[in-house]
RNA sequence: GGGCGGUUGGCGCAGGUGGUUAGCGCGUCACGUUGACAUCGUGAAGGUCACAGGUUCGAAUCCUGUACCGCCCA
């Protein structure tokens, strides 16, 4: 203990003590306590992720939450795990299969999956490793898998129970496609990008001949599978085409000019070609008109037999060749530049195709109505609370939910195809033989299901569901959700839908959302931008502790993004670090004392005991608070501001005379227990932000067993805030500040000693200044040190006042010009000039005086006084100064 | 096109329910190596709170509109 280095050094640290917290169990919670429970589900992290800021900032904050709710007596479970993220977890296997020449078709799915599952065992635990380097207190025995054995059954359950209710059908429906992954997206897997593209107007002849329809496309290769030409029906530029034929270019086909009112006139032409197969709005309008379906693009975004003579060729590359086609016949009119929203694939960002397919689907708007209940009756609260309406206005506007994908890396459709008479067979367990027919000629469905689908279950999954555990029936509803917003409507949503539809109660009971990590130009760190700064890269160089902490002080009660620089991360080392030294010295000071056998009434506090407690206090309640309202950033920045610059800037400097030996004993002690008590509660209130220092110093302090894990949280008392002795200190630290200006202003280093004569404005402040005498002459670097009230200032005197007015003097000694001393003055009694007009004016207002409140006015009232007594002091010291 | 946010000293941000001498961090300037800490200390400079109206005794804070920036949805 003796050698505490002077720098914080984190990395030993870190190691030690989250293996210590492991060992001991702390983080684990069972569900038979008679505590309150208090519980959190991991969003559960992509087993191919590594951890970045978002990950960082979005455990950071669930972390504080844990930590800081069982300390404060809560039984406190987090429940960590993975995501299987069957997509990108399949791209991942399938190039690196690629980079060794094998394709998973190659290898047969059963093989494949094999593949897949040891890449997970393999890699699939990174990201655990690296939520534990960031002294998250999950309870890993708990750790869960969204394909593990429990997860599976749960989405059986899930499917085959909504299947028999109707929620769950297939249908031949219009679809987003993601031709490279070569599957089916929902529709918020799909992240639309502007594209500045070209806008074609293309000439469709009159089957008559004598006339023509210009109509105006972004994608002319969809042209092929056009079946329809379409108006509004008020357009009157089109009146009397309705109903009429028109011939398709280059292939010939006949097509109809029919209305629709959901054609905008102003787009284009007002005359839109209808491709059923390729357009998600001309699907629908060819589903009402009863239009035929010509599919000329395949699922590898390739052109079909349908596509004639193009049959074969890319998409892109048909475009190529048509537009070519269409000029050389005179049927291309203009090109525009056009930008337009395309749909991307959020997992790949290749360009998504709309394609007509066979896919299961569930029935929302019967799910979401009880979820939009839950949210409006408040049972469900966002915070910020602004994020309910994003997350109703998305739920009043549900549309069905495309469940299944084209890949082999999921939960697979609990359904099998009787082959023999069609009929579909839905059960958990896999039938012998199809309960329609009886014939034993089955094979299961292809698909698998969309990973969200099995996510959103997690709340109650993780706890055992489908089984009726005793967790669940302990820590279900779960109590906070920690989530960032952009996924409100994958997860969030989904979530309180199957929890009311299978628990019959909500999931969680509220809902915090973050903000977004951005960079210091406010972009979204991704690693195409190459501007991320990477957790683990700052867990290195600046330790977890500054991490997580700027982290939590970077986040804004409305949710803000957030971002982050070096600056930033520099800033929060620098505090670890001074948080390391303060108890370096208190260590150091304290080592023949006892903290925990000293009995308060053995002691005693003067008044800058009594103003660090009652501080103390008010920063333990506004933690508090603070927290319970998700406050993150204000609870640290109290305490990161009260043990700097309220601690140690003037307490601990106050503590050093006292804590000279052979003094005064009793005042010693006093001044040990009071610097350990401070010491103490701060470390408490900053462990849920700065576990592992704040554990390291503990341990110092205590030197036994036990963890500042499981210490209790600090308790606000109200009888020890003491504002009387709070209004008395402050009036003392004033008078230190107001000599040092002058030292800075003439420019007087500490290490000369002056001497000083103070002017106590009254009676009252005399006393207070009196019994600090000794402080003073070592704050002040004091020669000698003279308290008047009645002091006539003379010779080379320079002064500076008080907010009160009191006044201190510095005998400069030798002559000094005083021209700058007097204009200092004036220029101080002028500013006190203004301020007393404005108050002046407000407290001559008839309204004023009769409308605002009591107290409001009385404040005013003192507030005069005070600039009338500090003004009548500076100008008699003006006038002393010649 | 609809919705939601933002606009406060050079930079990044705080300022629920109106009354503060408008705060904080970084940066800047000056001085400083007193054994906790130079990852430090002391002091200082720097803001018509985007703009225009309105409500009010009183607006950075509430209302309306405008401008610019960002995000989401169609």
């Amino acid at each position: 203990m003796k050698d505490i280095p002077t720098k914080y050094n984190p990395k030993p640290v870190e190691e030690r003590w989250y293996r210590f917290w492991e060992e001991k169990g702390y983080f684990q919670a069972e569900a038979y306590s008679r505590k309150k429970p208090y519980c959190i589900v991991i969003p559960p992290p992509n087993i191919t992720g590594s951890l970045h800021m978002g990950h960082a900032l979005n455990n950071t904050l669930q972390d504080i939450l844990i930590r800081w709710k069982k300390m404060h007596g809560d039984n406190a479970l987090w429940i960590p795990g993975v995501d299987h993220a069957g997509i990108a977890t399949q791209n991942v296997v399938e190039k690196e299969l690629a980079e060794a020449g094998i394709n998973r078709h190659q290898l047969g799915r059963e093989k494949f999956v094999e593949k897949v599952w040891e890449w997970k065992e393999k890699y699939g635990s990174t990201i655990i490793n690296q939520l534990k380097r960031l002294g998250c207190a999950c309870d890993w025995r708990r750790s869960r898998f969204t394909l593990d054995e429990g997860c599976s059954r749960a989405v059986k359950e899930e499917f085959v129970r909504l299947y028999q209710e109707g929620l769950i059908y297939q249908a031949n429906y219009i679809i987003n496609w993601c031709p490279r992954c070569r599957t089916a997206l929902s529709d918020i897997e799909v992240e639309h990008q502007e594209i500045k593209g070209k806008l074609y107007y293309i000439n469709y002849p009159l089957e008559s001949g004598e006339d023509q329809v210009t109509v105006a496309t972004t994608r002319p290769e969809t042209m092929l599978g056009d079946v329809a030409v379409a108006v509004h029906p008020d357009d009157k530029r089109y009146q009397r085409l309705i109903g009429k034929t028109l011939i398709l270019p280059l292939v010939g086909r006949k097509l109809a000019i029919i209305t629709d009112e959901r054609i905008d006139p102003s787009f284009g032409t007002g005359a839109v070609k209808i491709t059923p197969a390729h357009d998600p709005d001309d699907f629908e309008i060819g589903l009402k008109q009863k239009l035929s379906q010509v599919v000329v693009i395949d699922e590898t975004g390739k052109m079909t037999e349908e596509a004639g003579r193009y049959r074969g060729m890319d998409r892109y590359q048909c475009r190529e060749d048509i537009l070519k086609d269409l000029k050389s016949q005179r049927y291309l009119v203009k090109i525009e530049d056009y930008t337009c929203p395309i749909g991307h694939c959020y997992r790949c960002h290749t360009a998504v195709e709309p394609l007509v397919s066979k896919q299961w689907f569930v029935r929302m708007k019967e799910l979401a109505r009880p979820a939009i209940r839950a949210v409006k009756s408040e049972r469900i609260r966002f915070i910020p609370e602004r994020w309910t309406k994003v997350y109703l206005n998305w739920m009043e506007n549900i549309r069905d939910w495309c469940i299944s994908r084209q890949i082999w890396w999921g939960h697979q459709l609990p359904v099998w195809h009787c082959r023999n008479c069609q009929h579909l067979n839905v059960s958990q367990e896999e039938p012998d033989s199809c309960q329609n027919c009886g014939s034993s000629d089955l094979e299961q469905d292809q698909n698998v299901l969309d990973t969200w689908f099995s996510s959103a279950l997690w709340p109650f999954s993780a706890l055992g569901w489908p089984d009726e555990t005793e967790d669940l029936a302990y820590f279900y509803p779960t109590s906070t959700l920690v989530t960032g917003h952009e996924i409100i409507y994958f997860w969030v949503a989904r979530m309180i839908m199957m929890g009311l539809k299978f628990r019959g109660d909500i999931p969680f009971h509220e809902v915090y959302i973050h903000g977004i990590v951005r960079d210091r130009e406010g972009k979204k760190m991704s690693k195409s931008l190459g501007n991320v700064i990477d957790p683990l890269e700052i867990m290195e160089e600046y330790g977890t502790d500054a991490l997580r902490l700027a982290l939590a002080q970077a986040t804004t009660l409305g949710g803000q993004d957030i971002f982050l620089s070096r600056e930033r991360l520099e800033g929060t080392r620098n505090f670890a670090n001074k948080l390391w030294n303060v108890s370096r010295f208190i260590l150091l000071n304290t080592e023949d004392s006892n903290f925990k056998r000293t009995k308060q009434k053995d002691l005693k506090f003067d008044e800058d005991d009594e103003y660090i407690i009652s501080r103390l206090n008010q920063i333990i309640k506004e933690v508090t608070d603070s927290l319970s309202a998700y406050k993150f950033s204000e609870a640290s920045q109290a305490v990161y501001e009260f043990l700097w610059h309220e601690f140690c800037d003037w307490h601990v400097e106050l503590s050093k005379l006292r804590l000279q030996e052979g003094k005064d004993e009793e005042d010693r002690r006093t001044t040990q227990w009071v610097l350990q008590y401070v010491l103490r509660n701060v470390l408490k209130l900053l462990h849920p932000y700065m576990p592992f220092i704040t554990e390291e110093i503990w341990q110092h302090l205590n030197a036994d067993k036990g963890s500042i894990t499981v210490s209790p949280w600090p308790r606000f008392m109200r009888k020890r805030v003491n504002e009387e002795a709070m209004e008395k200190a402050r009036k003392k630290y004033e008078v230190i500040t107001a000599e040092r200006r002058i030292r800075s202003g003439w420019n007087i280093p500490l290490r000369k000693k002056l001497e000083h004569v103070i002017k106590p404005v009254n009676r009252e402040e005399k006393e207070i200044l009196e019994r600090s005498r000794e402080k003073f002459i070592q704050l002040l670097s004091s020669s000698r040190l003279t308290i008047d009230e009645n002091y006539e200032p003379s010779g080379n005197l320079v002064s500076e006042v008080t907010l009160s007015g009191t006044t201190i003097f510095v005998d400069l000694g030798e002559a000094v010009d005083l021209e700058q001393e007097k204009e200092k003055h004036r220029k101080e009694i002028a500013r006190i000039n203004e301020a007393l007009k404005k108050i002046d004016r407000k407290l001559s207002s008839a309204d004023f005086l009769e409308k605002a409140p009591e107290e409001i006015v009385e404040k005013e009232r003192s507030k005069r006084n005070e600039y009338e007594t500090r003004r009548a002091q500076l100008l008699k010291t003006l006038e002393k100064i010649k």
